[in-house]
DNA sequence: CGTATTTACTTAATCGTTTACCTTCCTTTG
DNA sequence: CAAAGGAAGGTAAACGATTAAGTAAATACG
C-alpha cells in the first residue's frame, strides 16, 4: 500500500506537506497541493484508515445493533428494509457500517460498550436487540452518539414508527368501511405493543366501539401457528368478529390459512389486516390491507440523526422523531354494511 | 479509553511487558502476567483496534459485498438469510462484518478494493453484487482472500448453491408425482439461471419429457407481475401444463395470484412449484413445494471458508464448495395420474 | 568457580497520519 | 531601510499498540 512517505519521496517534500495537501489545509502553496494530489493520484494513494483513526480518534464508521434474542434483524423484513435505507444515508456521507456484537474477541469477550470503543465507532444504532438488557443500558448510557429504533431511552435520540397513529388509523379505516365487531390479536408484550393496544382501545372508544374482552387476544409475532390458533378462537366465537387484526402480515396469513380451511373467503366472509407492510403482502391475492410502515423514511431518519449527532453533537437536538405509516389498502377488508352497531356486541 | 500505557503505569512495568503480558508470551513470568491481567480487568482495559491494526495488519473485521444494482441484498430474503448466517459464523470466530461500498470517502470515490484495503479489511465476501463489474473483477484480482457466493471466478473460492442438482431434483420430483406437462418459467440471464435452465432441459431429456419450447418462458426474479404474464400465456396454451415451475417463491406467488384469480384450485386443477423456499412460503396455504436452497449452510461456509484463507493462506484450498439444496414438500404440486405421456404434448 | 544459559524484563523503533510549533524567505510599511 | 508580518513548508511528537534486540539477574553446567 502506498502511503504518504512514498508520496513525499517522489515530490521531494515532507510528509506532514503531503498531509496538508491532501487534506486541503491553506498553508500549503497551490502549485505543490496540486502536484501533491495528481501524485498521490497516480500512484493509487488512499489513506491507511486505521492510522488515521489512532490520530484522530473518527473511524467513519458506524456501528449497528442488530441482535435480537428471538431473531436476527436480518432475517425480518421491517428490520431489514430500515437497515438497507439506513445503509444507503450513511454510505452515502462517507460512513460505513459494522455489526456490533457482544461475541469473543482476542481479548476475551466483550460488552456491545467495549466492542465500540475498540472498534472506534462514531456512533451506534440500536435497532433490533434486547432494549432491557444491562448491557444496552450500560451502552446507551456512555454517551456514545446513539439511535434507537422503536425505543425511548431518557437522553437518547429515537426513531419511532407512529404505531398510536398507525394503530388509529388502521382501526379507524376498519370502521369506516363498515365493521363494528373487530377483534385485534396483538404481539408479546413490549413497547410497542403497548402502544398499539392503548391506541387500538382508545380509538375503539372514540368510535363508540365496545370491544369484548374475548376479541382481544395475543399471539407471538410473526407466528402463524400462534395466529392460526387465535383465529381459531376467535371465529367459533358466538359473536365472532368480522374483521381480525393481526400482530403482523407474517400472522396475518397464518390466520388466513384457516379461513381457506374452513372455506371462508377473504375478504367476502371474514375481513383481515395486517401490520407493517412487508413486500410478499403486497403481492398475494387478497393484497393484505394493513398498516405500512415506512421503512425507507425510518432508516434515513436514523442514519441522518445519527451523523448529526457525531458531526454537531453540540447543536443536535437529541429528540424523538417520529415517522408516520399510512394504511395500505389491499382487498383483505370488505366493505360491509354496519348493520350491527357496537351494542349489539356483547360485552 | 484505557490503554496499555495505563496499566503499566499502574503495575509498574513498561508497556510492552503490558501487551505481552495480555498476549500471554511466555517471557513474562507467571506472577506478573496475572497481576498485569487482573489490573487490565479492573481498569476495564481492552485493546484499540486501530492501533492494532496499524501494527498488525490484521483488523478481524471481514467486509461483505452485498450491493446488486436491481436491489440490495438486505431486502431480498435468499441473501439475507445467507448473511446471517455467515454474520453468526464469523462472529463466533472474533471477526466483526463491515459493508464494503463504493461510495465516497474524505479522499473521493473509492473502488470495492481500495475500500478494502483502506479499511484493512482482513477479507471479503461477495456475495450480492453485479459479478461483471470491473471493479469486481479487479477485487477478486488482488489477491485479497475472498470468497464468492454463487459465481465462479478463476482462482477464487467459491461456494455455490447447488443448481443443477437442486433443479434436478426438483423436476424428478415433481416428474414422480405424475406430471409430464411441465412448464419453467426461469429468471433473467445469469450464471444461476443458466444451471438451473440447463438442468431442467438434461433431466427432463433423462425422463424422457418432452418439452415443448412454448413451455420455456422467462420472467425476471422476484417479478409477480411478470409470473402473472407468463402464467397466463401457458395457461392460455393449447395444451396448458399441469405444473409450472416459477424462477423463485417469490414469483410463484405472481402464478396462484392468476388461478385464484381464474378460479382454479392449487394443486387440485394446477400445480405450481417455486424455489429458494423463502419462510413465508411455508406458512401460507398450501404451502409452496419449492427447492429450499440451505441459506444457513451457505452463509457458514462461506464465513467459514473466507476465514480459513485468512487464517491458513498456505494451507487452504482454493476451492468451490457446493452447498445441497433440497426439496420442500409443501402441497402446491398434485399426485396425479401419469395419464399423458409427453408423446402427447405437441412438440 | 567462571562461563553459558535461561528468565524476565526494558528499550526503542515502527506502523501511517495528524498537527502544534518552528524556520525560512518574502513582502510590507512607517 | 529595519522591523514586522505573512506565506509555504519542515520538524518532531503523538496516537496505542507490537516486537526485535538488548540487559541484568538468576540458574545451570563442566
Amino acid at each position: 500500500m502506498v502511503s504518504m512517505k512514498d508520496i513525499s519521496a517522489v515530490c521531494g517534500v515532507s510528509v506532514a506537506t503531503v498531509s496538508k495537501a491532501l487534506n486541503d489545509h491553506d498553508d500549503i502553496g497551490k502549485e505543490t497541493k496540486k502536484r501533491i494530489r495528481q501524485v498521490a493520484e497516480e500512484m493509487g494513494y488512499f489513506p491507511n484508515t486505521a492510522a488515521k483513526m489512532l490520530k484522530t480518534h473518527r473511524s467513519y464508521n458506524v456501528g449497528v445493533l442488530f441482535n435480537h434474542e428471538d431473531y436476527s434483524g436480518l432475517t425480518h423484513d421491517y428490520y431489514a428494509f430500515v437497515l438497507d435505507s439506513m445503509k444507503n444515508t450513511v454510505e452515502e456521507k462517507g460512513y460505513d457500517i459494522t455489526f456490533v456484537n457482544t461475541s469473543k474477541n482476542r481479548a476475551g469477550a466483550m460488552s456491545y460498550l467495549e466492542h465500540c470503543k475498540s472498534r472506534g465507532f462514531d456512533g451506534v444504532a440500536i435497532v433490533c436487540t434486547d432494549f432491557y438488557s444491562p448491557e444496552i443500558l450500560q451502552l446507551v448510557r456512555s454517551g456514545i452518539p446513539a439511535v434507537t429504533l422503536d425505543h425511548l431511552f431518557n437522553n437518547v435520540s429515537a426513531v419511532m414508527s407512529n404505531n398510536v397513529q398507525g394503530m388509529q388509523d388502521l382501526l379507524t379505516y376498519i370502521y369506516k368501511k363498515g365493521h363494528r365487531r373487530i377483534a385485534y390479536i396483538h404481539g408479546a408484550d413490549s413497547a410497542v405493543t403497548q402502544s398499539r393496544l392503548s391506541s387500538f382501545y382508545r380509538t375503539a372508544g372514540q368510535l363508540d366501539l365496545t370491544i369484548p374482552d374475548e376479541y382481544i387476544r395475543m399471539s407471538p409475532y410473526r407466528d402463524t401457528k400462534g395466529a392460526y390458533r387465535e383465529t381459531q378462537y376467535l371465529l367459533d366465537l358466538e359473536k365472532p368478529p368480522t374483521c381480525i387484526i393481526y400482530p403482523d402480515d407474517f400472522s396475518a396469513f397464518g390466520g388466513y390459512n384457516l379461513m381457506q380451511e374452513r372455506g371462508l373467503r377473504v375478504p367476502d366472509d371474514i375481513s383481515i389486516a395486517g401490520y407493517d407492510g412487508i413486500r410478499i403482502a403486497r403481492h398475494i391475492e387478497p393484497t393484505l390491507t394493513t398498516l405500512r410502515q415506512d421503512t425507507a423514511e425510518l432508516g434515513r431518519q436514523v442514519g441522518e440523526k445519527l451523523i448529526s449527532l457525531i458531526e454537531h453533537p453540540k447543536t443536535t437536538l437529541v429528540e424523538t422523531i417520529v415517522v408516520e405509516g399510512h394504511v395500505f389498502e389491499g382487498n383483505s377488508v370488505a366493505e360491509i354494511n354496519a348493520k350491527s352497531t357496537s351494542k349489539d356486541v356483547p360485552s
